[in-house]
RNA sequence: GGGAGUUUAGCUCAGCUGGUUAGAGCGCCUGCCUUACAAGCAGGAGGUCACAGGUUCGAGCCCUGUAACUCCCACCA
């Protein structure tokens, strides 16, 4: 058997497993009427995108259920695919043309542009799949999907049509959020709001007909210049006399009317307001109710029109410009500083202008009333459960979505105007004439829908609908799925009332949502901020299997984790913790079939009950989606249980050749290497396959489970009374200094005499003991010059007397006994409660009783021994 | 304005439906290159589980209140 190197090294290891992988088609999730169905979509990342830690988070979760599912015999199936992002593409390929041509889209014209966009994304959009391989992921590379490409398209425009034949599609004028920098309407859920300082500008505006003022108070003073009114609430005294006049608009010099509503709210400000119907949702509707004229100030890219002499000029420019000519005019009666919330653009963050629109809706409502039910009844579920919170009250208040946005890159939105009759034509394929009036003057609509609204339908468009797909028949509704909480709105939301809607099943029976990865400060890792750790460069310096464990340790569903890159490094210790304790057990294996031997010693029993444990343990978290935990209880058991003592307890036995410790050590090894696996999947193949095997590969491996013929809870037991008995002498002879070469002689005084008798190699190995004898508890022994330990199963004795100060003995023992006389006294209390013994469950009390046995045995021990100490 | 989360060792965090004397990683102290591993081994120090009440035989965990920090939603010009 070839030599393995000292050191693991992860990056020779990795790209040669992931192409193994590869080739033999592992990944590939084959439609099998005898498994079960498993199956997970990607949440698709931009194609603009890279890696970033939040990716690799969301990547390992996932990779790590399709492989435990996979090793459980499902037919595991994770889709791939990646999200055409139109805003932030379309930016993308802008900039580079700007940057490179120093030309704009609309120099090249719709059509050259969109080409454009295509080479990008054919040149790099593969890049965060080559990336997500460098993680492991196990994705089924053949489905590969993307939210253009021609299927997905298909899906989407089939639910705009359908939707907007059902009525819950609807073009109307609303005011919407728009970014003049992206030029585009956005949805509610992309406005971030942001607590910024600001004002609130006093403003005075002259009635008409002379007899007084009103007084209003703005935010955004540039848009009084599209102010068409001014409202008061109808209850407020003040102003009754002036309800039915009207002012005249400062700077403008318009008339408009002063009308009462009850919006208004009486205690704010002046009580007077100034309504913008064009320009601010409430006003919006304010004018609607009194018929208030509708005037456009600020344009698409945020500059003035309609507004006189500050026409051309940028939303904040003309700010300025308004104020100081207010001011100069006397119109401006009071600044008052005022902290407020302002709405930015969650892709660029410009502030957002609210804005009187032309667009496409979704009706919500009515979608909505499934999307509830579903989760309400428990058919999906959120872990943690606390976010189903969240979602319902976001969908119990949903308002409609608008879905169009004026961009190019995206779905083109299937509807053409009529330009004689002005029908509205949506149809599945494209019409040469108006359905109405049969014109052929028809003219699409330019806009493109939001990203989202193809994402929403991702769980069955992925797997092939609108085509009734053997896929779709088998895969659909999918399992679980991963993703950060800070998405719920944008896509599971919608995914929800999508796949209620057009499936008329749920898209998936799990949220699984994790929280953000943020820097060792707590802060949001980000560009701009320059605190991003780039996971390719962590993959390269420590491997992928240490960031992937890295990134599910140390934190539960739904809480953001801070990233440590000395983490990495300890996660790497622990690969190369794995990988030498394999070269041990290569090192010492004479044997070449994995089998269990029939004769079990005590550690062999010992170890098998503790790993029996602990898978059955991994499983139940796994399957409640605690897969940290189940993680470090893997960790725990390799370092602690299998190296610390498995293997140091097979030390002298292997010396004299013993095969059946080398077999227990090749079953306790490979079946680690099987419950890691999904965890950190290139390290553990790669010792499956240096070790001998029967499989074909630990990727397809059966997962272990909990096994009824390796219980030996007894056996477990008894040996833990040996392993005491080590560590009490260990800690002796550390307390005491002896260093590890000093070999002395163990005397133990037990009424375990047999158990002793055959674990003596063991505390020979592990204690430091040149010989061991056993004797029983009252055999008469000379304690001069012996350095005593107690257990609560034995006494032992080891003759160093030189070592022995009489007093500091005494005094040790006695503090010991004082400490567990304490114990006893707090565990009799407990027993002699009846309370506790007849309401606690058996096996409680069982324990506690179990606990005073051990407590009385020490302490008897401890007061024999310090009675013999002269 | 409404809702949620967090508060556990020097730091960052686990702690699964309430059950011993509360754990991990890193850091710290002591001693070891014991032929798998110094990216290691052995031993150790360090916590009144934010605070105040309550329920319970039993509370880090459940209930009530308080405080601090964080986040989400709504949005009053």
């Amino acid at each position: 058997m070839e030599e393995l190197p000292k050191i693991y090294d992860p990056k020779t290891v990795e790209k040669k497993i992931y192409d193994m992988w590869m080739e033999k088609g592992y990944f590939h999730a084959k439609r099998d009427p005898k498994k079960k169905p498993f199956t997970i979509v990607i949440p698709p990342p931009n194609v603009t995108g890279q890696l970033h830690l939040g990716h690799a988070l969301d990547e390992t979760i996932q990779d790590i259920l399709i492989r435990y599912k996979r090793m459980k015999g499902y037919a595991a199936l994770w889709v791939p695919g990646y999200d055409h992002a139109g805003i932030a593409t379309q930016i993308k390929v802008e900039e580079i043309l700007r940057e490179q041509e120093g030309k704009t889209r609309f120099d090249l014209g719709r059509e050259k542009f969109l080409e454009r966009v295509w080479d990008w994304k054919n040149k790099y959009g593969d890049r965060i799949v080559t990336q997500l391989k460098t993680l492991g992921s196990s994705c089924d590379w053949d489905r590969q999907r993307f939210t253009m490409d021609e299927g997905c398209s298909k899906a989407v425009r089939e639910v705009f049509c359908s939707l907007y034949e059902k009525g819950l599609i609807y073009r109307g004028k609303r005011i919407i959020n728009w970014c003049p920098h992206c030029t585009t309407a956005l949805s509610d859920a992309e406005v971030e709001y942001v607590e910024k300082p600001g004002h609130l500008w006093h403003l005075r505006y002259p009635l008409s007909d002379g007899s007084g003022e009103v007084v209003v108070a703005t935010t955004r003073p540039e848009t009084m210049l599209g102010d068409t009114g001014v409202a008061v609430n109808p209850n407020d005294e003040r102003y009754t006399n002036i309800v039915g006049k009207t002012c005249i608009l400062p700077l403008v010099g318009r008339e408009i009317p002063i009308v009462a509503d009850d919006y208004v709210d009486m205690e704010f400000g002046t009580g007077c307001v100034k309504m913008t119907p064009c320009h601010d949702p409430n006003d919006f509707e304010v004018g609607l109710r009194h018929n208030l004229e509708q005037v456009l100030v600020i344009d698409g890219e945020g500059k003035i029109i309609n507004g006189g002499k500050y026409n051309g000029m940028d939303r904040y420019e003309a700010r300025a410009a308004i104020l100081k000519d207010l001011e100069e005019q006397g119109y401006l009666v009071k600044v008052e500083d005022l902290s407020h919330n302002v709405g930015t653009c969650y892709r660029c963050h410009s502030d957002v202008e609210p804005v009187a629109s032309d667009q496409w809706f979704v009706k919500m409502a009515p979608l909505a009333k499934e999307a509830i039910r579903v989760v309400e009844d428990g058919e999906i579920k959120f872990v943690p459960d606390r976010f189903s919170k969240v979602y319902l009250n976001w969908m119990n208040n949903v308002r409609d979505w608008c879905i169009s946005r004026q961009l190019w890159w995206g779905h083109q939105i299937p509807a053409w105007y009529c330009q004689d009759c002005g029908h509205i034509t949506v149809s599945r394929e494209d019409p040469t004439e108006c359905e109405h009036c049969h014109s052929k003057n028809i003219k699409r609509d330019p806009d493109v829908l939001d990203t989202w609204f193809s994402s929403a339908l991702w769980p069955f468009s992925a797997l092939g609908w609108p085509d009734k797909t053997e896929d779709l028949d088998y895969f659909y509704p999918t399992d679980v799925l991963v993703t950060g909480y800070d998405i719920i709105f944008f896509w599971v939301a919608r995914m929800i009332f999508s796949g209620m809607e057009h499936m008329k099943e749920k898209p998936f029976s799990t949220v699984l949502l994790h929280g953000l990865v943020r820097d060792p400060q707590g802060k949001k890792m980000s560009k701009s901020a320059g605190n991003g750790v780039d996971p390719i460069e962590i993959i390269e310096k420590y491997g992928a299997d240490a960031l992937r464990f890295n990134l599910i340790t140390g934190n539960s569903p739904g809480n953001d984790t801070r990233f440590y890159v000395e983490r990495c490094e300890a996660m790497r210790n622990f690969a190369n913790k794995i990988w030498n304790a394999s070269r041990f057990v290569m090192m010492n294996l004479t044997i070449t079939e994995n089998k269990l031997p029939d004769k079990l010693e005590l550690p062999d029993k010992w170890v098998l009950s503790k790993l029996n444990t602990l898978a059955k343990e991994v499983n139940e978290n796994i399957d409640s989606y605690e897969i940290g935990v189940a993680a470090q209880k893997i960790y725990d058991f390799i370092w602690d249980t299998f190296c610390d003592w498995y293997i140091e307890l097979s030390k002298p036995r292997l010396s004299e050749g013993d095969e059946n410790a080398q077999h227990v050590l090749l079953y306790v090894l490979t079946e680690i290497l099987k419950l890691l696996h999904p965890f950190m999947p290139f390290i553990t193949e790669e010792i499956y396959d240096a070790i001998p095997h029967s499989g074909e590969a630990l990727i397809v491996e059966n997962y272990p489970e909990y096994d009824d013929k390796l219980d030996f809870t007894q056996q477990e037991r008894d040996f833990e009374i040996v392993m005491d008995a080590i560590g009490a002498l260990r800690s002796r002879r550390a307390d005491m200094n002896v260093p590890p070469s000093r070999k002395a002689k163990v005397i133990v005084l037990t009424d375990k005499q047999e158990i002793f008798k055959n674990s003596q190699i063991y505390i020979m190995r592990l204690a430091g003991a040149s010989e061991v004898a056993v004797d029983s508890f009252d055999s008469s022994h000379d304690t001069d010059g012996m350095v005593t330990v107690i257990t609560p199963s034995a006494k032992l004795m080891m003759p160093m007397a030189e070592l022995v100060d009489l007093a500091k003995e005494r005094e040790r023992i006695e503090k010991e006994l004082s400490k567990n006389r304490g114990f006893l006294a707090s565990q009799e209390k407990k027993l002699s409660n009846e309370n506790f013994v007849s309401r606690a469950p058996e096996a409680v009390v069982n324990a506690e009783r179990e606990k005073a046995e051990k407590l009385r045995a020490l302490i008897s021990n401890l007061e024999e021994t310090l009675a013999n100490l002269k």
